[in-house]
DNA sequence: GAAAATCGTGCAAACGATTGCGCAAAACCG
DNA sequence: CGGTTTTGCGCAATCGTTTGCACGATTTTC
């Protein structure tokens, strides 16, 4: 029974300089890469085999004591099941990982003061960096409660500055939804809006009008109703919301995935099938968004890599001590088409076609 | 320019202990919980109510590094971007929070490798303990990477024995969604297993089989088809090899959501519609499960509960000592029917009828 | 060939908390 | 009231690293 040894804890630095026979800030030295051309290249190679054999892992806490840093970034995100936020969490796993960090992610579920305790554990927990994915545009406590610290945000963007950030190019994205439906003939298109304090939903919506103006489609007022959240639920609020105006229109831009899910599921409701009757827009290409039935097109957008990116942003901007600015970085989208856009419809349904037919 | 404090670090003990006028050991004391008592109860209300007042927070390196505990607890995912795994990670959040404990989650793509990789970091960063929802039946290198400390699998069970576990009960689950395709008629029932690598893989098939014998619906050879992974491309390669056996069936039981969303995107490729031609289960009730379309009849489980359970269980051992032994938890499912399973056919589709009147 | 610069390593002081031990003062006992 | 126990708190060591400083040994420089 190998019982007797009760805390076999791991070998330290003092292990393996006796192992050696230097003293352990010998060691130290010669296990870090900036100190170790100090030493005689010899004994930084006999070092580093003997620590190696014996399986020394430096102490985290012991480290962090010293010098002030825990390698650890907190991630901030508003609600890990939402399939958006997955692929972005991986990213920036993946680009800690590169430079040797960790996450802790927490969840907000978009709650002010759940971000707030979940800011406050983070800087309790000596977070080195911070990755915001739950940024409201205006975001009076996110600029108090991360002071001090290098902080990113992700897929959103507050209006303070001071923030680095890595957002998607959400004003191409809707261009070229607006376009590719414009390129089948649509002429009255509507558009469900997200969340006017998230700079997705605002930038969207901009994006929208401005396209839709440049394209020469846009509508007098303009058709557009606001959701509260990025939820199905909403989408389908939203669309029975122009439904009721009884203008005529035969496609919705969505501002997300799930607000055009509950879009065509509204619709389904009020038989209104698409994309024969209406087309729809989404926009981040969510998983399953491929399988939905129809298919969603949508604007693709590099999740992982926003993700990995706002690492890498984090990552240098704690090692260069913060003598740098913050960095903005716009990632690319791009158009996918699917199943739920279609050729305008010649014939409207009963209920378009009377008012389209003024339009026209 | 307050740029004067460059290091404006947080209070420490030893400044509470200054602000008060006692030693640091008296604060610290002050301070826990478990030492307080013994001493006057007026002096520890005047240092808790000068720490609070002076912002103190313990700095989390220097009580690890003496404590030899990190409160921190590594989270091993087979893949965040899942559906299933949110919320699983959503209540271990939850469950550590409540103790305050965090957890550094990884994700290894059901990759060996990345396994091992993932381990050994959290090893290096000194977890307390671990959650692991990415074990496999016979998971050599987990019994070896987690010796010594506390660990818990969720979702999957790993059959070495010294890991506690929190699952769902899949045996009921199945013998639902069966019994369920019973009472609507089905006779010929085919399966969709999982990898049977996973324990959720393995004892669902079984499960299958013997509620199957038990219902009086067993085929003779069994029609299952196994999964290498539980991902919806899967699900279509399994339903396009239970199609090619030219054995009639009505209804395919799916190990889990995704498998069921390949096979009835496989189905519609051969013209076969669930639910009228082929009623199809799922299991998990995955996030857009009712959205999908057919919406997806499937087995319930809490996922969320699942991961809060999880971590009460790691925490548990940890302050325990593991002078405990592994617990094992299973939670309660619930069948919630959808419209992906019907009425077995009377006719059934061309390639049905004639074998399905031999069985008759 | 002596003074100066460089090199290679050890010494010891932090970092901030926890905790066994000791020691006064206070409380208790007969 | 003397002696013993209890109470309340301080002392100092310790956890494992990092890093400024010192210092002897080499090498360089003029």
């Amino acid at each position: 029974m190998p019982k007797k040894r009760p805390q076999r804890s791991r070998p330290t630095l003092k292990d393996v300089a006796r192992k050696v026979g230097v003293h352990v800030s010998t060691v130290s030295r010669a296990l870090a890469a900036q100190t170790n051309n100090r030493l005689a290249p010899r004994l930084v190679e006999k070092i580093r085999r003997t620590a190696l054999r014996s399986g020394y892992r430096p102490n985290p806490a012991a480290r962090a004591l010293r010098t002030r840093r825990s390698r650890t970034i907190g991630v901030v995100i508003p609600d890990i099941a939402d399939p958006a936020f997955p692929p972005i969490i991986r990213g920036i796993e993946e680009g800690l990982a590169r430079n040797d960090y960790v996450a802790i992610v927490a969840s907000t579920d978009g709650n002010p003061r759940r971000q707030q305790r979940v800011l406050e554990t983070m800087r309790a927990r000596g977070v080195d960096g911070l990755i915001v994915a739950s940024a409201l545009r205006s975001d009076a406590m996110l600029s108090k409660l991360a002071s001090g610290i290098p902080v990113t945000t992700v897929i959103r963007k507050a209006d303070a500055a001071g923030f680095s950030s890595v957002l998607h190019d959400e004003d191409d994205g809707i261009r070229l939804a607006v376009t590719h439906l414009v390129s089948l003939g649509h002429r009255f298109i509507a558009t469900i809006a997200g969340p006017q304090t998230l700079s997705t939903g605002h930038n969207r919506h901009a994006a929208f009008n401005r396209h839709a103006k440049l394209l020469g489609v846009s509508l007098t007022p303009p058709l557009a109703a606001f959701a509260r959240a990025f939820y199905e639920a909403e989408g389908e609020r939203c669309t029975e919301e122009l439904l009721v105006t009884g203008r005529p229109f035969t496609a919705i831009v969505c501002a997300n995935d799930r607000l055009a899910i509950g879009a065509i599921a509204a619709l389904r409701r009020h038989s209104l099938r698409c994309p024969e009757d209406m087309s729809v827009t989404g926009f981040n290409d969510m998983p399953l968004a491929d399988r939905l039935s129809p298919s969603l097109t949508t604007v693709r957008v590099e999740h992982f890599r926003a993700g990995v990116e706002a690492a890498e942003i984090v990552v240098d901007m704690i090692e260069r001590e913060g003598s740098e600015e913050p960095r903005q970085l716009v990632l690319p989208v791009e158009l996918v088409v699917r199943g739920s856009t279609r050729r305008a419809p010649r014939r409207n349904t009963d209920r378009n076609a009377e008012l389209s037919s003024k339009f026209a």
